[in-house]
DNA sequence: GGGACATGCACCGAA
DNA sequence: TCGGTGCATGTCCCC
């Protein structure tokens, strides 16, 4: 059995994910979420499957704030996601828990099924929200926080009616607190069964239970035993061990990683659960089933919580620059990597398809050219060569929890793709590969519960891809993913072991990756030159010089989405997160042609930058005579356009091929050795572009440059190498 | 051994 | 004299 996905007025189907769909009112519509480009196979989504096609007032025609939860990040927008809404592509707030019953009747009906993820603090408030409602069904505030409690989901005062008329029908419980942090270990606290218990006098009339009652004398646990045994005993069956054991082994197995506040802050609404057990066979079994759903769920969210953090130890040791910091900070640095759970489809972004990353750089005009040190999100990508704006699905691999949006290479065209990172390209691309890179991908995320539907749902980062968290409704799906998972977080580790070291041929037929949809005006969105912040002593080795002072070539700005299979994808998923985390908003008609550290001839008063033979023939135009042509390039990080001779000498049998005028470019840029350049093409505009990226140690100044002979030995030693040309990255692995 | 590349350096013109 | 231009050369690494 896979996952199931449970609606209400749509089918039970069989995926690896799990959905509990309440659809009632949450009408029809064609799943143009770009749903479809997920990942079926691991998704188990059928197209057509309708997520957010509710009626948006059904969603936002909220008047209990406590169904709010405003301590998650706004979800991402779900590019291109569209609903039968109109109002669902309108730009929004998005409310972390916005799904809340209708005066409606349709969504009363419907909308009553939804998970929340919120925070203990406004999950207090809620319960205390639920308290001054008085809801008939409501629990003491104890017990709504207890293991397995369940809520009653305040509506609403004008809706009170209605929830009572949903009540009946979905009984008495709005929410199901799993877990009692303090009980959270202790399952006897969780599915206390006293065989002693009067079941029958449990079952209060409906008429009390909507009236509001004191139930001091009623433990929160046996709260939950209400709970329980109301359910088993409308089930006809006894309260059954099999839960409270269930969950006992699922604690113990899990209770390293899971904690009890991850599970208290999963909240699934009475109307999910009702549906979803019933959906998953109904009766005990079918709560079983919807228990091992949540716990799964819960367990592969920590997997993937704590593999981020391996990740981000992992990957973060270094500090770079972050000359976009100062513009658009991060305003959530450490978002609650739980899911979100909400029923708001409207993204904060207007651009449906192109949610805003916070870090989204201003305009140079708008922008403070200072560059300033903040921490890296990411480290720039030791040896990295590539196309640091290359975009591909990397990203997430990169960082899989970034809940900014990071991830977010969006393109309207995009389609899901599991995560990749190319082995075409020299420096390891993650768009044209099929091999994992970083952990499974597991992007942000969002346990949706868009009407009642219960599922996962991928956000796609800017332009990334989206990646899913669902958890399979069966051992085998999980193993699955679970082994795929492995597979691509071992490979990860790999190629961070080796990227250094690796060298591939980038492949002349490189595409530019669809990126951006900003045409050509891609710089304007750019800022000054990249700083990337390479490690100092401690990631000596890894520097290209193979030096403690020396600069790492950072990952190279992917200025643009580059499209992996095209361009000298050198990508690291980490470079690449660097760089959209730096600002910069990957482009779609971007294409990565090459890029250069700079030497210390490159950027002394010569004005001359050596180009990289190889590429230098490959993506740019070829050259007849030895004066070359001159090509305008523009700083993607300024805009302006910098007249650069193209042109070769002849050298011994060959070519060496220079960019020349470039030492404007260089100091209006504060280049310094060991910086470096990329150079782009503009597809659509067919202009060639130009950015340079900063690279500076995080630690002290190392000693001053030694010798140029020297230190060019230390660099081209280095395993890191040259980011500019295979050849230097080559020497370095020797 | 040959290719690629960093850079040394000679030459030349302008100040 | 200084800076720019162009070439030559040395070093490193790959084949």
């Amino acid at each position: 059995m896979k996952g199931v996905e449970v609606g209400d007025g749509g089918d039970l189907h069989a995926n690896d994910g799990i959905g509990l769909g309440d659809t009632g009112g949450c009408a029809a519509g064609t799943d143009t979420t770009g749903f479809d480009a997920m990942e079926d196979e691991a998704m188990g989504v059928d197209d057509g499957e309708i997520w957010l096609d509710r009626d948006p007032d059904d969603l936002l025609d909220v008047h209990d704030n406590s169904i709010f939860y405003d301590d998650f990040p706004p979800l991402p927008d779900f590019p291109c996601m569209s609903s039968s809404s109109s109002s669902s592509s309108a730009p929004a707030p998005v409310k972390s828990i916005a799904c809340s019953s209708s005066s409606s009747s349709v969504s009363s009906s419907s909308a009553a099924s939804w998970a929340v993820l919120k925070s203990d603090a406004e999950e207090d408030e809620d319960k205390k929200n639920h308290r001054d409602h008085h809801d008939p069904v409501e629990v003491p505030p104890a017990a709504l926080s207890s293991t397995a409690s369940m809520e009653i989901p305040r509506e609403g005062p004008d809706q009170g009616l209605e929830d009572v008329d949903c009540m009946n029908v979905m009984e008495n419980f709005g929410y199901m607190d799993l877990l009692e942090p303090n009980d959270i270990w202790d399952p006897s606290s969780l599915f206390h069964m006293d065989d002693s218990h009067d079941f029958e006098a449990e079952q209060q009339p409906q008429q009390e239970q909507e009236q509001p009652k004191p139930q001091p004398e009623v433990p929160p646990q046996q709260q939950d035993e209400e709970y329980m045994v109301q359910r088993n005993d409308e089930e006809g069956q006894r309260p059954s061990e099999d839960l409270a054991m269930l969950f006992f082994e699922w604690l113990k197995s899990n209770k390293e990683s899971i904690s009890p506040e991850d599970l208290r802050n999963i909240k699934l609404k009475r109307a999910t659960i009702e549906c979803a057990a019933k959906r998953l066979g109904g009766g005990k079994e079918g709560m079983k089933q919807l228990l091992k759903l949540i716990l799964e769920w819960v367990q592969n969210h920590q997997l993937q919580k704590k593999r981020i953090s391996e990740t981000q130890i992992s990957h973060f040791p270094y500090n770079y620059q972050d000359p976009f910091a100062t513009q658009s900070p991060n305003p959530n640095p450490n978002p609650s990597p739980i899911p979100n759970i909400s029923c708001n489809p409207i993204p904060p972004d207007p651009n449906p398809c192109f949610p805003s990353p916070h870090w989204l750089p201003q305009p140079p005009y708008m922008t403070d050219p200072s560059p300033v040190m903040v921490p890296p999100p990411f480290p720039p990508m030791v040896g990295y060569m590539g196309d640091p704006f290359a975009n591909g699905p990397s990203n997430i691999n990169s960082h899989p929890y970034q809940p900014t949006s990071e991830y977010h290479i969006l393109d309207s065209t995009n389609t899901w793709q599991p995560p990749q990172f190319s082995l075409a390209s020299p420096y390891t691309s993650f768009s044209e590969s099929n091999l994992p890179l970083a952990p499974a991908p597991q992007p942000p995320q969002a346990f949706a519960g868009y009407g009642n539907q219960f599922t996962y749902q991928y956000f796609p980062g800017n332009g990334e891809r989206l990646t899913r968290l669902g958890s399979s409704a069966t051992k085998e799906a999980r193993k699955k993913r679970m082994a795929r998972q492995r597979r691509v977080f071992s490979h990860h580790h790999r190629h961070h072991n080796h990227h250094n070291q690796q060298q591939q041929n980038p492949s002349p037929d490189q595409q530019a990756r669809p990126a951006g949809n900003e045409g050509c005006n891609s710089a304007a969105q750019a800022n000054q030159a990249n700083w990337v912040f390479w490690p100092s002593a401690g990631a000596a080795s890894n520097s290209p010089a193979g030096a403690p002072d020396a600069p790492q070539p950072p990952p190279p700005p992917a200025a643009a989405a580059v499209d992996r299979q095209a361009g000298q994808a050198q990508n690291n998923p980490r470079q690449l997160a660097a760089e959209r985390r730096q600002g910069w908003k990957p482009e779609k008609n971007l294409k990565f042609l090459l890029q250069k550290v700079l030497k210390q001839s490159d950027v002394g008063n010569l004005g001359r930058i050596v180009l990289p033979k190889k590429e230098a023939e490959t993506h740019l135009p070829e050259l007849e005579a030895r004066d070359g042509i001159t090509i305008p390039m523009e700083d993607i990080g300024t805009s302006r356009v910098w007249n650069m001779r193209y042109r070769f000498w002849p050298n011994n049998k060959s070519r060496m091929y220079l960019l020349e005028n470039t030492g404007d470019f260089v100091r209006s840029n504060g280049l310094q050795e060991g910086d470096f350049i990329v150079i782009y093409s503009d597809v659509k505009c067919g202009k060639y572009m130009i950015r340079g990226v900063k690279v500076r140690q995080s630690g002290p100044k190392s000693e001053s440059k030694r010798s140029g002979k020297s230190q060019r030995n230390q660099q081209t030693a280095s395993p890191a190498g040259n980011g500019s040309t295979p050849s230097l990255s080559k020497r370095t692995t020797k």
